[in-house]
DNA sequence: GTGAAAGCGCTAACAC
DNA sequence: GTGTTAGCGCTTTCAC
């Protein structure tokens, strides 16, 4: 409206607070307050001229003060220490799982430091700080075990978690990974890599762990040039495909921890003449449904993350409604998706 | 510590207050604040003690009473409609630009009910509700022209917008779409289709425009029959893609306007037994590198959401650093990239 | 060096 | 119906 603002830095007004609205209606703050929150007691006609104020100045109560006042926010809280594949894949279940709930959603990420030291411990500043004031529940994406106890419901997922320690819901990294496994050697493979995860979070331990089990299952002794670190990471995934790819015995398929690997995987073979599917078979566990929806299509372990984290929403919201958990921890399957395109090692064989 | 707090409902402990550490430590709440904030006029051995027992009580400053006092919180917010692949893949570039900056952050989403009134305006409520109080600035994702005018700097990514309004950035869609589209015309294609995005944010349209600048531009009549509707989602999307390929007529190519209609394209397509790219050429612009990462390679109109969020980023502190920005309204080019399998009209009739 | 007191913006009792 | 008051947890003068 004012004609001299710039467009670039626009005239900051003060904050229009609900004592502006009192002076201008010719209430007092309490009158403005009821009108705001649909309490009753206030006339009809006080109502109209407050509302129309309040329209005219554009006032919109504080979170943040409201919050304080009344001891709770509305608002859940999702800590993060990153916005990456797997933490935005969950939001996207979160977030679609509390659309037209009363609760609003914000999802908080620290300023992590390049300190170690900024990292530890975040979850608990970052929820202590949070908790009771500003958000009435939270899902923390977190490896660590040992949460503050606090204010308000908590729900961690994926985390180091033994069967005590809060709520808690992951995939079944297990159990995926030896299905993965268990798929390629039901085509004929022996010679199967493994790229890790990183080494801190339990999922890449899971990972490793199930594809060890397949293995030894099917009386196959490990081999430890097979298994290279990729920590879930595009560029040192691709450092370490290179090195399995250019064994004197290379493998005939590999076995990703994540999706990033696997996609660096296939860049690697191919810049190396490999043909993915027909000269290497690869598997991965998936973070993003629509890494995998090109073709052709690919075998994938599939974490249904976005309904992890839409269960994690349920657990959170039966805790604040004062319910207990039936199921305090929830393992959901991790699915082998086989879509038709994984070489068997004949056919490596053959064409080699 | 406490052995008989469930692990399913721990105890709610009350919130741990600078009051409970002041009696605790024998102090007042004024000491531990200058404890806590660093402020000297504190004697050494009290600073001792009172850190001592915020240690032990766990005590962490509430981050909403201490910016409703301060008036600033340390925290940047990022509003979204919703958490979806657009949005999040900004995100990522939005946190890592942050991550080592003084300034924590926050993705907020209001909870949109089912109701259109729920919907309009959010912008507008979010920003007033959290401005100045909870938030320091603000990057918002919305078509929305008018927003408030606030205390706090923002910049729109996105938005509807023209030479004024305040700070925005977006991806330069007419000529992504038109790149996309002079493309398939240079490789012999004439009956191209289009999938539309949603037609309420002028993304869509710019790059449908793009799509009908680029056709003209090369003398080819419109074919109303070849544009359809896809919203930027699977199905309907896919709905759509039917329709196209089942005229008699059909396309020998097809401009998506997202990744996802391209997706469900290729689906369709495959489904009806045509094989992609060699009976059907299919370019989209894409919101998810690593949608298209895996192999065949597609081609696609690459929009560097990343990279939008780290420059909203820079232009935000800018803005909160006081400076004027010398481009209050960027357009980073979204770029076409060939990967090398689009067919040629020449090889899709050849084949039929 | 330390604490009492005011007040950030708001809501909830309780007077009037 | 309406206003006055107290206080959520915190920081900041400003006395002592």
């Amino acid at each position: 409206m004012s004609s001299d603002a710039s467009p670039v830095r626009p005239a900051r007004k003060a904050r229009v607070t609900i004592t502006d609205v009192a002076r201008s209606a010719g209430v007092s703050v309490a009158t403005v307050s009821k009108v705001i929150n649909d309490r009753d007691g206030v006339a009809l006609g006080t109502a109209e001229r407050v509302k129309a104020v309040v329209s005219e100045l554009g006032y919109e109560s504080s979170l943040v003060a409201s919050s304080l006042r009344r001891g709770r926010s509305g608002v859940l809280g999702v800590l993060l220490a990153e916005f990456e594949p797997f933490s935005t894949e969950l939001l996207k279940g979160i977030s679609a799982r509390l659309s037209g709930s009363d609760y609003d959603l914000m999802a908080y990420t620290g300023a992590l430091g390049p300190h170690p030291q900024d990292q530890a411990g975040w979850e608990r500043r970052s929820l202590s700080s949070l908790a009771g004031t500003l958000i009435d529940g939270a899902i923390i994406v977190t490896p660590t075990v040992e949460l503050p106890d606090t204010t308000i419901p908590v729900v961690a997922v994926d985390p180091h978690a033994g069967p005590s320690g809060p709520a808690a819901i992951d995939s079944d990294n297990l159990g995926g990974a030896r299905a993965a496994t268990e798929y390629l050697l039901s085509l004929g493979h022996r010679r199967i890599a493994h790229l890790r995860g990183r080494a801190d979070l339990q999922s890449a331990l899971l990972r490793e762990q199930g594809y060890r089990e397949a293995l030894t299952a099917a009386g196959i002794p490990e081999r430890p040039e097979l298994i290279a670190d990729g920590g879930y990471r595009s560029s040192p995934a691709a450092e370490s495909a290179r090195k399995l790819l250019t064994l004197p015995q290379p493998p005939t398929a590999i076995f990703a921890a994540n999706d990033l690997s696997a996609i660096a995987t296939i860049d690697v073979a191919q810049s190396l003449g490999l043909r993915v599917p027909e000269d290497l078979s690869v598997v991965g566990f998936d973070n993003v449904p629509e890494a995998v929806g090109t073709a052709p299509p690919l075998t994938t372990v599939a974490q249904p993350l976005r309904e992890i984290g839409q269960e994690a929403v349920r657990m959170l919201l039966d805790l604040l409604a004062g319910h207990s958990l039936a199921q305090p921890h929830l393992h959901l399957p991790a699915q082998l998706v086989v879509r038709g395109t994984t070489a068997r090692p004949a056919d490596i064989v053959a064409r080699a």
